[in-house]
RNA sequence: GCCCAUGUGGCGGAAUUGGUAGACGCAGCAGACUCAAAAUCUGCCAUUCGCAAGGGUGUGAAGGUUCGAUUCCUUUCGUGGGCACCA
């Protein structure tokens, strides 16, 4: 009986859907376990074999739980919402809707090819009217709380009117538009809109006028982690500033629970590396300076206030308010032909040039409070208006921006760190000891900047202050194809909907094309914006909105009453493994941890870490491969027309070896093309090397590729022309070269993993994922190895069944022998699967099945754990010889076999026996042994002794279980 | 520029706590079976000297700690990723 992994992967994948193997419940004894892929943006290209990976991974534990006695939760969905729909319709007409709907059948069926163990019944799309009920349920929320400085947490917005309208609003915070605190009876007395004006700007989720990334070729606000270098990350669009009423969420006030949340939680250390980078948060002072002459104060920000005596000018940003306050007459042209230049330039032309020193002297002095030197302000780009305040104090002996700024404008330079300033460099050291600074004098630099916090606080001219480089996240996007914000404008307030009018369902659109003044597709349709009492919000929600709290109703994915039942997310409680890529390290996975947490102060749920171990997939890059043609120049033919006159110049291929060195080997190509076309084309070929154009390289299908070797008739028939000619090497093989790049359709290097389960199965093509490499490395695929895993699968065949005597396993009694292989493996495969090595997992199955084979193990007693052992890996195979071997029920419900050490002790044995390094002999030893009777031994060893040379051993290194190490 | 990874045969990779480096697989070479092919099986396979036994050298490079380093430390180079005027 043969190995038919077609016959066998299509009858188990129809079993488990009509029992409903995996269908998963909320009530179990077991404990519970919750391994939780991210979903995918269902896009119409289909799946690669990249995108399984860590799917595949997340499959395999969540099986080797389930057969470890865990309720495991398993679920998939799809993240549906999102800008590719959207602009696939606007190309082709097509509802976003419809081909939404295709692409995801094709998803989850080439999901389920691969044999995943997802309970489709919990599947969730963020772009059904069910699901997105509760995002924007959610966003309600956040619209209706407020961020409580005092609890650190999120609180209802009630709690907060309840204390204007009896106490006033706290002296520290007070009204956020005037910066005036406020009495009970002022508040009662503000106008409705001046209220409502104060408590947006405490809402979680707010609205403002305010610079947003704009992208006018996709005619959207971008989020700041959706904009690269400037260009838009979709698409690679340029982005302007520009300011436009949006909504946020106030992320920034979760910043410090956003850090200190990261201790709590298993991610990698790049990971959280990543997240504190992007929060950014830093301590220094607030201070002010006197400005000569004029009575306003400067405020700056610095982390270095130690620095203060350092300081050699001002820099404040070109947008700052005192700008032009404090230019004084003579300096007014200049600065203002500074101002005209920064406006001229795009935010692109800064970010490129951003090595390039451009700055203005104003005129204005400011006034040191410790020394009364006079320091001189200036304006430059490299001062951002929107971090700290705007300001900052110049140290160019310490800060590098600061000393090239100094030495490009001739500005004197006050050098406070002695020895550790060269002259020629900045030296941002903290360890040098202070000089030429007052107060300061003789202490070292991490010393002195709490003494000169705490002095600037004494003299009341600054404060200890803590800034984020963090903003708060962009959250409305002038688009269709999102949730629509269940919020009605009336005289300029924001009315949200009441709960019981969700879902407000998103309204069918016959175009997609933006609306008038940069608003989205959804402002066009005017019976449905236009409300007696007002009217609509017609932005739409962000992508992130629907994928920050998907997880949540996986627990719980039918429920019209709520969001999640609490008893439901009590029981399932944190995503125990999230697997997927780095990519959403500053996006998905901040602005979920946010939503947690702000559902958590709400008391919605009961943690506020979503996910407690995450493991992120290394990308699998593409292997590209490339031909070389020569080309004639244009309209170039060697031939003499009358005489053929239906000849064409083929395209010439050249093998790589001519590509390498074309200048060297132009005349064996030249020899080699004129045999052909004598040989094959019965043409004379008179050769000139001017009408050639050198080798180009150009991508080449790499599923015509074998390793490097072109197959060159399918290339023929696939992607070059029937009238081709090949210069190969030598040996008469056509050799491609390759490169490893991201993988994509348009560089011919994806690998579909379809094609592999038909011709390999999908349990080698699991095996074969896994034994690529280590999860969380970035790795080329190379589709030639998969035979060798495809190889050992038949092998495991063969210790059940003989291609001629059919059924070969025994009832027999296993010997120790044999039993020992299976413990070493039950051990090994435990250790391996628990630490997510999945690629020494398998070669440790490989070893397995040699051993067995060698040893001619047919044993039932053995193959059956070994089977249960394999599932996770490879589920198909094993469900179909565990049902071969007579047993009834899915092997996911067998007992996991456990390890059993007594049968791999051994009382002795071969230890080798190495002499300064060297291994010299072996020696048979009890395994009881201690230090002192290996000793004993050693010297008594006659070997040793010679090897010795009579000397008497200076050390004996016992290494239990390893090795004897002599030392002389 | 700063931060974080990472570097091992022709290739993917293994070595879990400092203990015989190169497991397992691919590719390659030789052989068995076969009329032949496929499939399967056996042997070889870091490098160098040697007929062999055996020896030298080897984990990007240079140092260091150690009886012993792919593993720890310092310096340096290459690759990948993140951040980038954040004061």
């Amino acid at each position: 009986m043969e190995y038919d992994f077609r016959k066998i992967e299509r009858e188990w994948q129809e079993k488990w859907q009509s029992d409903k193997v995996y269908r998963v419940s909320n009530e179990s004894d077991k404990p519970k376990y919750y391994v939780l892929d991210m979903f995918p943006y269902p896009s119409g290209a289909g799946l690669h074999v990249g995108h399984p990976l860590g799917y595949i991974a997340s499959d395999i534990y969540s099986r080797y739980k389930r057969l470890k006695g865990f309720n495991v939760l398993h679920p998939m969905g799809f993240d549906s919402f999102g800008l590719p729909a959207e602009q696939y319709a606007i190309e082709t007409g097509q509802h976003p809707a419809e081909t939404t709907q295709k692409n995801i059948a094709t998803f989850k069926a080439q999901l389920d090819k691969i044999g995943f163990c997802y309970d489709w019944d919990r599947e969730v799309r963020t772009s059904d009217a069910s699901y997105y009920k509760w995002t924007q349920w959610i966003f309600l929320q956040l619209f209706n709380s407020y961020f409580c400085n005092t609890e650190k947490k999120a609180r209802p917005i009630s709690v907060l009117v309840k204390k204007y309208e009896t106490r006033g609003a706290m002296p520290k915070i007070g009204d956020p538009i005037s910066g005036k605190h406020f009495t009970a009876d002022e508040w009662n007395g503000f106008s409705k809109q001046r209220q409502e004006e104060i408590l947006m700007n405490r809402r979680l989720a707010f609205s403002k006028y305010g610079e947003v990334n704009w992208c006018e070729a996709l005619g959207t606000v971008l989020a700041n982690d959706e904009v690269v270098n400037g260009v838009s990350e979709r698409g690679g669009h340029p982005v302007e500033k520009k300011k436009m009423r949006q909504w946020y969420l106030r992320i920034t006030s979760y910043a410090d629970r956003l850090l200190e949340g990261l201790e709590t939680v298993d991610f990698s250390d790049s990971m959280k590396e990543m997240q504190k980078n992007w929060i950014g948060k830093s301590q220094g002072a607030e201070m002010d300076f006197a400005i000569k002459g004029k009575d306003k104060k400067l405020k700056v920000y610095t982390t270095r206030p130690d620095t203060i005596f350092g300081v050699d000018f001002m820099v404040v940003a070109p947008e700052h308010e005192l700008v032009t306050a404090i230019t004084s007459a003579e300096q007014k042209d200049a600065i203002e032909k500074y101002l005209k230049y920064v406006k001229s330039r795009s935010e692109r032309e800064r970010l490129a040039e951003a090595k390039t020193i451009t700055g203005c002297f104003t005129g204005a002095y400011a006034i040191n409070p410790f020394d009364g030197k006079e320091i001189p302000i200036w304006i430059a780009e490299y001062v951002l208006a929107g971090y700290g305040t705007g300001a900052i104090m110049a140290v160019p002996c310490g800060d590098d921006r600061d000393f090239k700024f100094a030495q490009h404008f001739n500005i004197p330079i006050t050098n406070i760190i002695g020895e550790y300033f060269n002259g020629e460099e900045a030296n941002a050291t903290k360890e040098a000891t202070l000089q030429n600074s007052g107060f300061l004098n003789g202490l070292l630099m991490k010393d002195a900047i709490g003494v000169a916090v705490d002095k600037i606080e004494d003299m009341g001219i600054g404060i200890r202050k803590v800034n984020y480089r963090m903003r708060d996240a962009g959250f409305s996007r002038q688009r269709y194809w999102g949730e629509p914000f269940p919020i009605i404008w009336s005289d300029g307030i924001a009315i949200p909907l009441d709960a019981d009018e969700l879902p407000l369902e998103l309204p069918h659109v016959d175009k997609y094309g933006p609306g008038p003044e940069g608003e989205g597709p959804l402002a066009n349709i005017i019976d449905w914006i236009n409300l007696p009492g007002g009217r609509r919000e017609t932005s739409t929600m962000p992508g992130y909105a629907g994928s920050s709290w998907y997880f949540l109703r996986y627990m719980d994915p039918h429920n019209a009453a709520t969001f999640c039942d609490r008893k439901a997310s009590d029981y399932w409680n944190q995503v125990d493994l999230y697997i997927g890529g780095t990519e959403h390290a500053v996006g998905h996975l901040l602005y979920s941890r946010l939503w947690t947490k702000v559902l958590f102060d709400l008391g919605h749920i009961g943690y506020e870490e979503p996910f407690k171990k995450l493991v992120n997939q290394g990308m699998i890059t593409g292997s590209s491969r490339f031909v070389y043609t020569l080309n004639p120049v244009f309209g170039y033919n060697p031939f003499e027309k009358d005489q053929y006159p239906d000849f064409s110049f083929p395209t010439v291929y050249v093998s790589k070896k001519y590509f390498d060195n074309y200048e060297n080997n132009q005349v064996e190509v030249r020899e080699k093309l004129e045999f052909i076309f004598k040989t094959e084309y019965q043409v004379p070929f008179e050769f000139s090397y001017n009408f050639i154009t050198g080798p180009i390289s150009i991508h080449v299908d790499v599923n015509v590729v074998d390793g490097v070797e072109l197959d060159i008739n399918a290339f023929k028939s696939k992607q070059g022309n029937k009238n081709s000619v090949f210069v190969t090497e030598d040996d008469g093989k056509y050799i491609c070269g390759v490169e490893t790049e991201k993988m994509s359709k348009s560089k011919y290097n994806t690998v579909n993993p379809d094609e592999l389960c038909n011709k390999f199965g999908a349990d080698t093509f699991r095996m074969y994922e896994m034994f690529l490499g280590p999860i969380e490395q970035s790795k080329p695929w190379d589709t030639k190895g998969i035979e060798g895993v495809h190889r050992f699968l038949r092998k495991l065949w063969r210790l059940f069944f003989d291609d001629v005597k059919g059924k070969v396993w025994t009832d027999s009694k296993a010997s120790d022998a044999e039993l020992k292989v299976l413990h070493k493996t039950i051990k090994k495969i435990e250790e391996d699967t628990e630490r997510f090595s999945f690629n020494t997992a398998v070669s440790t199955f490989m070893i397995c099945v040699n051993e067995l084979a060698d040893i001619k193990c047919h044993k039932k007693e053995v193959l059956e754990n070994l089977l249960i052992l394999l599932t996770p890996y490879a589920p198909h195979i094993a469900e179909e010889l565990w049902s071969q071997l007579g047993n009834e029920g899915t092997i996911l419900d067998a007992t996991y076999p456990s390890f059993n050490p007594a049968l791999l002790v051994e009382s002795s044995k071969e230890y080798p026996v190495s002499i300064n390094g060297k291994v010299r002999t072996n020696i048979n030893l009890s395994l009881d042994l201690q230090q002192a009777d290996v000793e004993k031994i050693i010297g008594e060893n006659e070997i040793v002794q010679k090897w010795l040379e009579g000397k008497a051993p200076r050390k004996v290194i016992y290494v239990k279980n390893k090795m004897i190490n002599v030392v002389v």
